[in-house]
DNA sequence: GTGAAAGCGCTAACAG
DNA sequence: CTGTTAGCGCTTTCAC
């Protein structure tokens, strides 16, 4: 019994909430009742539905959704695990978008987003332990790099998961006993080909190419696009960038100094192009005229902005976020049995002015 | 290299994830015990605090969130409710940053983020179910308008709540009974004030404002501290833009018609003065020489990256997500009683090459 | 200082 | 169809 001396301040956390107990008694039923009720009412006789209904109105009820974890093991939430260092993340209109895409979806399903962002070991081993608790259903992990360790634990812990871009390693390469690792990955080779073939028939010779950082698979596609179309370029054409801005001015830098004669850049995202864009400009070159520029995302942000407005290949961010949660739900709508495919989607081209 | 603490392969059947119950017949004790242990291990003898500690390792325990939420009526989570339009989000870093900020300082809590992104009515409504469920500790409320009914339910469910930028309705102004609306936010007014201020001394005699919706208490506040420092600029030097790129060409279209002889801008954020840039380098006019430019801000990706580089005010955007977080935690630690006051950030202007 | 026991609110057999 | 009865895994008095 508390001292009622010490008149405790009143916790709202403590409110009375209505139970299912209050609701059955109220509607003068059985708590079973009232709960097949709250759960969709199926095998519950109309006029009976109706007088709990009433009853949970009244009362305002509302499951408690612990309780109701704690013996049906699901809990009806998803982790969205991104692991980028600060300065992508910080500048990078990407991740709101494709997070705005899983947030619709996972909406529609009636589950929470739980967003984890991992920066370092410490968080790692954060993240480690919070999987291990079984506190998500399933787990939606991105940026991926080819060293990460990330899926490692996932698999150990063998939560459902579907990751944007394409891991490292992937199914079809994974070891004995690997279940396929299931991905929404935009068509970044195609995307890259593309790109690079509307340069050639812009009448451009000497085409070089701007890349993400190599430890992401997205940049190693996007190279392996412009070498598909351009298998004789040499070394020298490609200048490796880390996705950002002043990466890419710096990249520009690089590239014109090695290779003055450069007619046209096939950049690996629309930031990086951006200070392509700057470089050129302050050397004088005129785009399109001197150089052509094409970017990759489209980032309306970023390209529609760029003077002159960057041509660029369109990947649809928020419909592969909606999609990774499609692919998840299916997983686990399926008992554990199914793994989903991966879905691959297309790109498109979007002509402006740079090129 | 591997980390080794990553390494204790727990038990072998992953489908069974150890409970307390296992853990004390391990280690030869009770549940109460381990559950003594696990919570802090406070008033248990050493010598069992060891061997409890050693059966969680070998077991791999982790403690089931749900069934401690059950008991504790308390769940480690915490909401971030951003209540804006599409538009904004996709293409302003400002939330990306503001929620690394508080995903830091939720980490360093060990709560979890639970992302609520609200888009029209029909998310309220299922945010204000959520809500009424109790399911977090606190929110973070973003993004308010004006006329937002988020606040109300808010203070309806009692939910412990620290807000992301001024409200309309201030505690202060507050009716009988509401209790005061704690809130983190820069100080828009004073920075808006730096701004013209640095442009008066410049000797800039026509000092025009582009600013934000009028439904955001934080373009409200930068129109007065403009107002402040220009009294008697008249109404026609004000243009309402919507904190977009193509808003701020268009307001700044508008305003170049309205007054030609405008010799300086201040505009409400970085984003919308990269469309002002864009629309004066279009008309010929030379920044800062014709016409001097300052943003507020200091969004890297775009006041960097602007022909020429914007000056603008900085505001602490990833320090104001945490220092949200340290309010509403502390507001938890008090038990209900404590309403922690709201803080003001100070802004800082940083120069660039266009004012 | 430690253990036994009573629930937290809900779902899911299993009876009736 | 509906009610009764067990728990889900954990914390927390309350005895010892």
């Amino acid at each position: 019994m508390p001292d009622p001396t010490l008149d405790p301040a009143p916790d709202p956390r403590h409110d009375v909430r209505p139970t299912l107990e209050a609701v059955a008694a109220r509607a003068g039923v059985s708590r079973a009742t009232v709960s097949r009720v709250v759960n969709g009412g199926a095998g519950v006789r109309q006029p009976l539905v109706d007088q709990v209904r009433k009853a949970v109105d009244e009362l305002g009820y509302v499951p408690n959704h612990a309780a109701r974890t704690l013996v049906t093991r699901r809990n009806g939430a998803v982790a969205v695990i991104i692991d980028e260092p600060e300065f992508r993340i910080f500048s990078d209109p990407f991740f709101s978008r494709q997070i705005r895409g899983i947030s619709r979806e996972l909406n529609a399903h009636d589950a929470q987003l739980v967003l984890l962002l991992v920066e370092g070991r410490g968080d790692f081993d954060r993240v480690t332990r919070y999987l291990a608790g079984g506190h998500v259903d399933g787990v939606l992990a991105f940026s991926l790099h080819t060293d990460d360790e990330l899926p490692a634990v996932i698999s150990r812990f063998r939560v459902p998961t579907v990751y944007g871009g394409r891991p490292e390693r992937t199914g079809a390469e994974g070891g004995a006993g690997t279940p396929p690792v299931p991905y929404v990955d935009c068509d970044n080779r195609g995307g890259a080909r593309e790109a690079v073939r509307h340069l050639v028939a812009l009448g451009r010779r000497r085409i070089a190419h701007i890349a993400g950082p190599r430890d992401q698979t997205s940049a190693l596609d996007r190279i392996d696009g412009y070498r598909d179309v351009l298998p004789d370029a040499g070394p020298e054409m490609t200048v490796e960038g880390d996705f950002t801005a002043e990466g890419g001015a710096r990249a520009a830098e690089e590239l014109l100094d090695r290779c003055p004669g450069v007619d046209a850049v096939f950049v690996a995202n629309d930031l990086m192009a951006s200070g392509v864009l700057r470089v050129l400009r302050e050397r004088g070159l005129r785009v399109p005229e001197d150089v052509a520029v094409v970017g990759f995302d489209d980032m309306a942000s970023v390209a529609e902005s760029t003077d002159p407005p960057l041509t660029t290949v369109r990947q649809d961010v928020e419909g592969m976020g909606r999609l990774m949660v499609r692919l998840l739900m299916e997983r686990l709508d399926s008992g554990a049995g199914q793994w989903p495919a991966s879905v691959v989607t297309p790109t498109e081209l979007i002509l402006r002015d740079s090129a």
